[in-house]
DNA sequence: ACTTTTTTCAAACAATTGTTTGAAAAAATC
DNA sequence: GATTTTTTCAAACAATTGTTTGAAAAAAGT
């Protein structure tokens, strides 16, 4: 048991982190092996060998990005359920969203890296999700699904999920294209702190809930 | 002048049309001149001679596929300015997501491809928008931007971007990834008309605009 | 110290990419 | 019908892709 220094953290894990940026910077399509591996230092095999293949690389990365978030969300539902009665809309999609404010504030990247990887994951679909993250996803929906339906009396369930549908769009188009936002306002805009977007984000959805 | 067949539209014409069905369906980044010109049964290097780059080929066939909704867009909001006093903000949001419906209409390939590759132009980004096409954005912009204010007193330009840029988001989300909620609901959604889907759209996104 | 396992690495692999060439073929022009 | 222009085409180009190899190096186990 040795302490180790931050800057070594084993081929593996380096591999991970650059992957991450590099994905976050171009987009799942364009970054090449050797961009992940430049970045990291490494040899060009060594995504073979410790992953196995380019798209076993992606998974790790994605489910690194998207477990904790899910987890954190399930908590939260966990937690206002242990209330009882009937939840608001708003503490719903709290739930759903919050929990990635929480994760970019611990990520190694920066903000604006992490909200356009987060982005691409949700909003982009290069490729499938592995069956990991599915399941997390299906949990998700089932736990809270009912609970929109019930918090909008008269809702739904076809309602219910389009909504949810649109609220994720929401979501993701503004975690990916922030800083068009920005460029279109001539920079009048988007210099505000991501947890008052979210802010934003939450009123606006909330809104769509309304009958 | 002479009545030219359906099928006979020139190699031009044919690549632009393949390139279109490609990119919707597998995207930008993916697909290969050679994938393109083989579909449309041309020579490699003809899409060098017709359109001088890979590139280009995709700013005409964006531009063939934005142009027709901006200008809509426009002569709708000619229109409504017409009849002169405040607009609604359901009218605005028509005015911006309905001529995406006229020009799936008549389009050449099927409504779900369509709606996929649409998406993809306005969610996706791998690429810059050609020059001509960010000016219609722009003048777009400078038209809905000040309507949408005075459509909800006390509306800060500020928030107003904020919301249509929301609205954008559920639009080009729900184009994209159409699909995903089918099969998330096992089949029991999405079977509707497309108007239909639209006119959940504008109803969330109406409700948004609500201070 | 020796053996075994894990990990790295340069080099090459086969496949695909966008682009270019230069000469045919087709069409248009005179 | 001859000339010029436009268009097609097979072939090759240089660059990049993900993957694989087999041997060297490092680490771990005994």
């Amino acid at each position: 048991m040795s302490i180790a220094p931050k800057t070594v953290t084993g081929t593996k894990e380096a591999l991970i982190e650059a992957a991450l940026v590099l994905f976050a910077e171009k987009g799942f399509d364009v970054v090449s092996i050797r961009d992940i591996t430049g970045a990291a230092g490494a040899n060009v095999a060594s995504v073979k060998y410790h992953f196995g293949s380019r798209e076993n690389l992606i998974d790790v990365v994605v489910a690194r990005l998207v477990t904790p978030v899910n987890e954190e969300r399930i908590r939260r539902i966990d937690q206002l359920e242990k209330g009882g009665g009937s939840l608001s809309v708003r503490s719903l999609l709290e739930a759903l969203f919050k929990p990635l404010l929480s994760q970019i504030k611990e990520s190694p990247v920066s903000e604006q890296l992490f909200c356009k990887l987060m982005g691409r994951v949700v909003g982009e679909r290069p490729y499938e999700f592995p069956e990991v993250i599915m399941n997390q996803f299906r949990e998700i929906a089932e736990r809270f699904i009912p609970r929109f339906m019930m918090a909008v009396p008269g809702l739904a369930r076809e309602d219910a999920l389009w909504k949810i549908h649109f609220s994720f769009g929401v979501l993701s188009s503004t975690l990916m294209h922030g800083e068009l936002l920005k460029q279109i306002s001539e920079n009048t805009i988007g210099d505000e702190d991501l947890e008052t977007t979210f802010t934003r984000i939450i009123d606006y959805c909330e809104a769509g809930f309304s009958k």
